[in-house]
RNA sequence: CGGGGCGUAGCGCAGUCCGGUUAGCGUACCUGCUUUGGGAGCAGGGGGUCGCAGGUUCGAAUCCUGCCGCCCCGACCA
């Protein structure tokens, strides 16, 4: 292995930087947090784009743009939403250069600042709670369903590509409604369409729950969530959904005309995924011979390398794939034939498992004779020899569909048997240390003992999960009864 | 911002402690020949402001001072 990874034993999180590089994935750039994503990375993230935008439309939502430059004075209409951006965002305080007097390069021009500063959006509720004042009045205008795909800038201290970048990109869905009811089903939709794209697309399970107070989205009412578990035994936040009550329709005055002939706040919501779902692709099912992607979201699904001598050989087998190309096609598998002859079938072997794509096919002079395939799978890294009969291609589209399972049976098999249940804090904190994972227990309910636990063991709440059954308990760390187990683990 | 580590060819590194030919190795790259069922072999070749700026010295990748950047571990976070 020439150009190996180090492996996820004796490096986690060396295995997971060098991996993003090596596959081609993204790298970092000349601006500190912030990174390149590469073509073959691009390509992934636009097969969850394509995925997740058909559901939303599916779902009754439209996409629309709104600015990326928010005017300061917005951002404090919300007190609690100004906390929990503040100490993040990058302002805009000039709109001009010039050249240095002492011809040093460029210099800001002082006397183009800017009389109000703008922020480059860290999220956009503020400026698309602005134009919803405008756009809403009566509840014949609602509910208002709109999504939209964007970039935005959070300046965080310590980046992670893909898992913490100071840029990112993401979808940001930002709907009002006439009821609370009807914005609390919204909220609760949308976090099973994340649960939904990210189990059966990515193949991650997911655990739906409910946040403590103090991870809530800032000017959230409540927020949902759905959280997974990687390699290493540490959690990650897959997705959010939130319901807004009426803050931000009250700190943006937005109104409505309701059908008794009332005036009253709109209700709404919020919800977003990241291209933070990429480093959970990648953390969830990849190997020490590199990614190992889900066939529905795999930029390549087949690969077919050809094994070949001479150019008579080279003809003989191309004729056959590109036969065999065709038919994989029409059944709507991405295929490529990797003819380059400028490297080695073993060079592209390595190179395919890299950027793992599902299936890999060889064909040479011994196939050609006998009527075979070599079909290699990169879930189990097995090989085996088969009959290119009619039914060959159904034959790799079922494969593709169980490797799909596969991996989705393997990262639910990993989630199971790293979740536990402790009742006393000791047994707690043993577990947390020796296995990590998720851990479920009780709790009594209070920011206090939250924070303490944090403290002390660098645990936090992930969620209180949906399905939590009522159960009669003592909270580990205060002794004080709780009805229901949350789940705690350590997070990226 | 605290603690630790590191900046030498595209990438990975040695050399730095103890200053001294023309700064070296692996890999990648280019050329040629032989190769091709798991990252080919041999031969030849190109590629360097040794992070930046000062200083010490006959002489600095190496010693001193300042700065910049990156990575890891914390605090913060999707």
């Amino acid at each position: 292995m020439g150009k190996g990874i180090p492996s996820r034993q004796e490096d986690y999180s060396a295995w997971y930087n060098e991996l993003v590089k090596k596959a081609d994935l993204a790298e970092p750039s000349a601006v500190r947090g912030c990174m390149v994503i590469k073509p073959y990375g691009f390509s992934i993230w636009e097969k969850m784009q394509a995925e997740l935008d058909r559901m939303f439309k599916e779902t009754g939502h439209t996409n629309a743009y709104f600015p990326l430059f928010i005017p300061k004075s917005y951002l404090s209409k919300e007190a609690q939403h100004v906390d929990g951006f503040a100490k993040e965002c990058a302002v805009v305080t000039h709109h001009r250069l010039k050249n240095a007097e002492d011809g040093s390069g460029v210099v800001v021009d002082p006397a183009a600042k800017l009389e109000e500063e703008l922020i480059v959006r860290p999220t956009s509720e503020t400026v698309i709670w602005n134009s919803y004042r405008n756009w809403i009045q009566s509840y014949r205008d609602l509910p208002l369903l709109i999504n939209q795909w964007a970039n935005v800038v959070r300046w965080e201290m310590r980046t992670r590509l893909f898992l913490r970048t100071a840029e990112f990109l993401w979808q940001e869905g930002h709907t009002a409604h006439a009821t609370e009811q009807e914005a609390v089903d919204e909220t609760e939709q949308m976090l099973e369409v994340y649960a939904t794209f990210v189990e059966q697309f990515m193949a991650v399970p997911v655990i739906r729950g409910l946040k403590t107070p103090s991870e809530r989205f800032a000017g959230a009412v409540e927020t949902y969530c759905i959280e997974a578990l990687m390699q290493d035994g540490k959690a990650l936040q897959a997705g959010t959904s939130h319901f807004l009550g009426q803050n931000f329709a009250k700190a943006f005055d937005v109104k409505f005309a309701t059908k008794e002939g009332g005036l009253d706040h709109v209700w709404g919501t919020s919800w977003g995924v990241s291209t933070r779902l990429m480093g959970a692709l990648i953390m969830a099912h990849s190997d020490d011979n590199g990614l190992v992607l889900p066939p529905k979201l795999a930029p390549i699904q087949v690969v077919i390398v050809p094994i070949f001598k001479t150019e008579e050989q080279f003809s003989a087998i191309s004729a056959k794939v590109n036969s065999l190309k065709t038919e994989l096609q029409h059944l709507g598998i991405t295929v490529k034939f990797d003819h380059r002859d400028t490297h080695k079938p073993g060079w592209k072997f390595a190179e395919y498992e890299l950027k793992g794509v599902p299936v890999r096919l060889a064909i040479g002079p011994r196939d050609l004779e006998n009527n075979t395939v070599e079909v290699a799978r990169r879930d189990t890294l097995t090989k085996q020899s088969m009959e290119m009969d009619d039914f060959f291609p159904q034959k790799i589209r079922d494969l593709l569909e169980e490797i799909q399972t596969n991996i989705y049976d393997r990262a639910l098999k990993l989630q199971q048997e790293n979740s536990q249940k402790v009742d006393t804090y000791e047994e707690f904190k043993r577990v947390l240390e020796q296995d990590g994972g998720f851990v479920y227990a009780h709790w009594d309910g209070t920011d206090e003992t939250e924070a303490k636990i944090k403290e002390e063991t660098k645990a936090t709440i992930r969620c209180i999960p949906l399905s939590a059954e009522e159960e009669e308990g003592k909270c580990i760390y205060s002794g004080k009864p709780s009805n229901k187990r949350v789940l705690f683990a350590k997070a990226y």
